[in-house]
DNA sequence: ATGAAAGCGCTAACAG
DNA sequence: CTGTTAGCGCTTTCAT
């Protein structure tokens, strides 16, 4: 079914099939009218890629995440929906574990499709990779990116800090000897946590040597793993911060099946404040990651360039803040009893 | 950057460009070469609509999910995708919220781009809307389809035979007076499970009348609110089933809130076999849904539609087996050592 | 207000 | 093994 036999049936032009599609205004209303329920009967769609030849545009965009059963990366997904939808734009996701080479190809790919727009997150891209969109003037924005990638569009929070803020707190309830469980992925974002706790441990005069630090895969079961390389090391420890809450619950639980308890003999904190993580127990102590709302801006952010169609913008860099939030497994509300 | 160029600056004719790009081993070897370095130099892509525009493909398949931010819908995903990457397909994800109106629009679009083909999860179509389809000759499978969906490619597990398990389950262990908490969404899953409750009290001889029913949101809250209004009932209560693990974790923190303990004073088990399910307090007994494996089917199915071009082949109905996994909290172990 | 016709970049049938 | 050429379905000048 295409636009020629709608003019057959019609009785016009291809051209003014054309025209009731893309600019109603200027068609006769009557024949309009006609050519519409033409087009009813006939069940009719417009080729998309006939068009697309024409216009060189697909009001799609593509997002690259890491992974997929991870509900963060979902909570960014559905922060760029929210906007997509409103703009009429289809999404494209991609999960490449950050794999550099996987990535690549994901790009390659998505440039042949002529995508209007990109969004990555957490890559293992380098610097010289960006002359692929450059080179293509494909408007990209980059979600919590890898600080050497300078010159691009990137939403960011500030993972140090916060990280920093958390181990502080741990440390102003009166631990001492903090150990720190690190994931491996992804990268640059525990990059920066570890140098926040780093940062904290040092001001306080505390030993933050290697033997505290335990980096396992950022899963249930790594900080499970962790937890237990840490505990059989047999050094005296009464408070841990995670990288995440989901290797926060697996190292609660082989504290728990220690028999040891959480906060009272080694407080934990958690790190991206996952929805269960209000529901374990003890309640876990976190970090609020601004996810949902890092997708939208991302999202508006990408959408602006396309619709003004000025793919060499100044790139911009927007923060939105992760804050901590403050539960049970730090032991908190212990020390608070305490003092009364 | 076309072909047209390249053929310029290589000396030959555009079909020879083509052939390179799509039957290599019809070139000589040598001009072949000196194509390849032409392309490579012009950074050239092909352009993606005039391909489709001629074959019409796009190797693209979509999803169609409610949700994005359920973990079982991301596993089935994961299965989707990682058939698809191995088939060289991009995958496109949309979600609807069960909304019938929004399930046709984006159906719709996905026509006008031709994807190659569908995957719809949990949909609110109904029997007539599936004439969108049959009149494209879009390849589609269903998974946990409505069953008044007849003559399309499904995907389904067993919910009712799987709940009504689970209730005998918490029957035998010797529980009498057990509730039902229901999520609103996904519609027919629901269904299902009500019925398979229905059928596993009523072949006990148990009360199951509707005010030991309660229906809620199908999030943590909702499970919350449910048993708080439940208990707030005060009818004598030693179990319920639940038919997700996030309503089930939300109805358990209602149940020590008020001071009882899961399962001495009320089992409980859920539905759905979330990761964080094994290491919530007490580990939760549920049923394990084969999600990424309906997902991997799924796409398995769809593939072999696309790649054998047969749209209307006879639809396939494709069984796997949900399990149910006895855990803590439906009270299984205390029930075991009474026995010793 | 409408029509005729030139392409958009590519593929494949046909010819050599 | 390579070249010529007719479209694929649509949009958009340029005429009328």
């Amino acid at each position: 079914m295409n636009i020629k036999e709608v003019a057959n049936r019609a009785g016009v032009s291809v051209a003014t099939i054309s025209r009731v599609l893309n600019h109603p205004e200027s068609v006769a209303p009557a024949t309009r009218k006609r050519i519409e329920a033409v087009m009813e009967s006939l069940d009719y769609t417009p080729n998309w890629f006939a068009r697309g030849l024409k216009l060189n545009r697909t009001g799609t965009i593509a997002l690259m995440v890491p992974e997929i059963l991870d509900q963060g990366y979902m909570e960014i997904a559905k922060g760029v929906e929210d906007v997509a939808r409103q703009k009429d734009q289809n999404i494209i996701l991609a999960t490449t574990e950050e794999d550099r080479n996987r990535e690549l190809k994901t790009i390659e790919s998505f440039i042949e499709r002529k995508i209007d727009g990109l969004i990555i997150v957490s890559s293992a891209l380098t610097k010289k990779d960006l002359t692929l969109f450059r080179n293509q003037k494909m408007p990209v924005v980059f979600i919590s990116k890898n600080p050497e990638l300078t010159g691009v569009n990137g939403v960011l929070t500030n993972y140090r800090e916060a990280a920093a803020e958390a181990v502080n707190h741990l440390i102003e309830i009166g631990h001492r000897r903090i150990a720190l469980i690190r994931g491996t992925k992804p990268f640059n974002e525990n990059k920066e946590k570890l140098d926040g706790y780093h940062q904290a441990m040092e001001n306080a005069g505390l030993d933050h040597s290697d033997g505290l630090i335990m980096e396992e895969e950022n899963t249930i079961e790594g900080g499970f793993l962790a937890m237990s390389r840490l505990l059989s090391e047999g050094r005296p420890l009464d408070g841990v911060f995670v990288t995440s809450d989901n290797m926060a619950i697996g190292a609660m639980d082989k504290i728990k099946q220690m028999g040891m308890r959480v906060p009272e003999d080694i407080a934990v904190v958690g790190f991206d404040n996952l929805k269960i993580s209000g529901y374990v127990e003890p309640k876990l102590t976190t970090v609020a990651k601004p996810m949902y709302r890092m997708g939208l801006v991302a999202a508006r952010l990408l959408t602006d360039i396309i619709e003004e169609d000025r793919p060499e913008a100044e790139p911009q860099e927007i923060l939105i803040q992760s804050k901590l939030k403050i539960r049970k497994s730090c032991g908190h509300e212990d020390r608070f009893s305490e003092i009364f």
